[in-house]
DNA sequence: GTGAAAGCGCTAACAA
DNA sequence: TTGTTAGCGCTTTCAC
């Protein structure tokens, strides 16, 4: 079966197709009865205009890119992702607008790949998650012309940036452990990426602590479930264990949660554990994980719309940070 | 920067259009040195051919997609759909295609919304996962004329699906838990789902439980963790306790053992719990989840081949059931 | 209000 | 081996 042009429609309903074009896209001057002929010869044909023509005469591109690191441990083992790309989606298809997926390296054949896609317009810009995106990478990203707008991600220079008030999430968490009884605080985080939202947290769980006259200190982590075991393991080893531990997302603090089992100890007894993102699995753990809940889904709509207005030409200012709330459970 | 066209490339080599052509679609008969000229000049323009005049021009669609559900408990909550996002994306782009997404819902409005993008030509077929596709939505894709490759579940008369060797998964399964010395097995599953791969497990399991001479029964549940803390639940306010709990996935089953720890049962002392797909959380959880892994990755690929290949018209054959393996840790 | 002409960037078919 | 012509399906410009 193939499938029906302008022309069929306009051979059918008896005009030419410059007026088939007109009805559909809603230009004035048509007059009512030619529109309803219109209409009905393209349902009776069911006809549905063709995006590669349209694509091309309007040089116009109507997919955007969601990308993220391929061997980024937040990518594939949280929910995370498919929460970010589940809202993403929706809004760009309600703005006429269809995503695209591809997933980065820290190679220069994948920025390569990427560069491609933009060049061909196969791709109008993109969204990029992950801590991993270096100043370097987004330079070149931006040099081609192309619009990024980074999720959760600051990096010196990009001004295109959707995020969340980590400080204040921070804030609270740190404050929660000490109206707890807790004195001696380590927060476990990775730091070298540096410019990323990690270093936010870093800075207001040290500030926030000292405003408490609590002990503070940072292990390094690299987001994983194994180095957040591992962190616990450590300070386990060392022979000098704080009384809480901070993770700085769910999937260490799950890990820990995992290693004090192993090591015998009670949590939230000798030891309180706490996340940071509350996915679903949390609150099945043993104990029910206390976490802080980072409005990931809105934050990825709002992505999604920046990248909208930036494509179309307008010009945007990046939101505030979106706020997160304290999500208090069993754990600390 | 309004970025080069073929006709500037030919300008600029001092050939014809359709000589620049040919060297890039690699047709024989160039002289060599032309070539060469017209490649360097492509790079020197820094020439990319535009996707949209080109696939205007051969009629070809060259975006695949992946739909999902958007209210499964399955699409959001695992890793399970970034796994597989990750793998057809890969597969997809190795064959030259992109891949976009798409989430369904039960209503008429969201498989006319796939419907309008695939008489559009902005997509040329699906992969589709989620046991709660319907047979009736899948008839009504397929009279489209589109290609759809179902993952992970079967239908009724859908010739396309990718799978895996669940009757084996679960035999393994039950013999594990048998030779521990269980006697009274419990299955938590959704059946609401016919012709979906629940019910060749719900099948194995009661068939090998048979073949055991040991109890065997059967709990719904959703997929969803709180599906599998509630079957426990139930179970255990029945008083008739079994001592292996069986999940049909990981999430049920660590709801299952969430509310173990809730009821003061030890795991796998009181009870047994098993899972099913081996999610990377599963490992950390306590006791560590005795599971039967699932190759989600692979599948997916071959998912995507599948699809590319009918797409393509070839005539393709369904592939085999992928083996999966049982992972033995703590619960069980 | 509606139609005729032109052309987006590319490739298939032929001519040279 | 290369160039010319035509046209994919659509929108824009400008007559009528």
């Amino acid at each position: 079966m193939t499938r029906a042009t302008l022309k069929d429609v306009a051979a059918h309903a008896g005009v030419s197709h410059q007026t088939v074009s007109n009805v559909l896209n809603g230009h004035p001057s048509i007059r009512p009865t030619t529109r309803e002929r219109v209409l009905s010869s393209i349902s009776a044909l069911d006809y549905h205009p063709n995006q590669a023509a349209k694509a091309l005469r309007e040089a116009r591109v109507t997919t955007l890119c969601f990308a993220s690191f391929e061997h980024d441990p937040d990518t594939l083992s949280d929910p995370y992702r498919n929460l970010i790309q589940a809202a993403l989606t929706a809004e760009a298809n309600a703005q006429g607008y269809s995503l695209a997926t591809a997933f980065l390296a820290h190679d220069e054949a994948s920025l390569d790949e990427l560069r491609q896609r933009y060049l061909q317009r196969s791709i109008g810009g993109a969204v990029i998650i992950g801590t991993r995106l270096q100043a370097a990478q987004w330079e070149r990203m931006t040099s081609w012309g192309m619009n990024v707008v980074l999720l959760d991600h600051f990096l010196p220079g990009t001004p295109h940036t959707v995020s969340a008030d980590y400080a204040s999430g921070m804030r609270a968490l740190v404050a929660h452990h000490v109206a707890r009884g807790r004195r001696d605080l380590a927060l476990v985080l990775p730091t070298r990426d540096y410019g990323s939202t990690a270093l936010m947290r870093r800075d207001s769980f040290f500030a926030a602590a000292k405003a408490h006259g609590v002990r503070a200190r940072h292990i390094d982590g690299d987001w994983s479930y194994a180095s957040g075991e591992r962190a616990l393991l450590e300070l386990h080893a060392s022979g000098d264990l704080p009384d809480a531990l901070l993770g700085g997302n769910d999937r260490m603090a799950t890990g820990a949660l995992s290693a004090a089992h192993g090591l015998g100890l009670s949590v939230p007894g000798d030891l309180a554990i706490s996340g940071f993102d509350d996915f679903d699995f949390v609150q099945y753990l043993h104990p029910k994980l206390t976490t802080v809940r980072v409005p990931h889904a809105e934050m990825a709509r709002e992505a999604a719309r920046l990248l909208i207005a930036l494509t179309s030409g307008e010009d945007c200012v990046t939101p505030p940070p979106y706020p997160v709330s304290l999500i208090v459970r069993d754990s600390a």
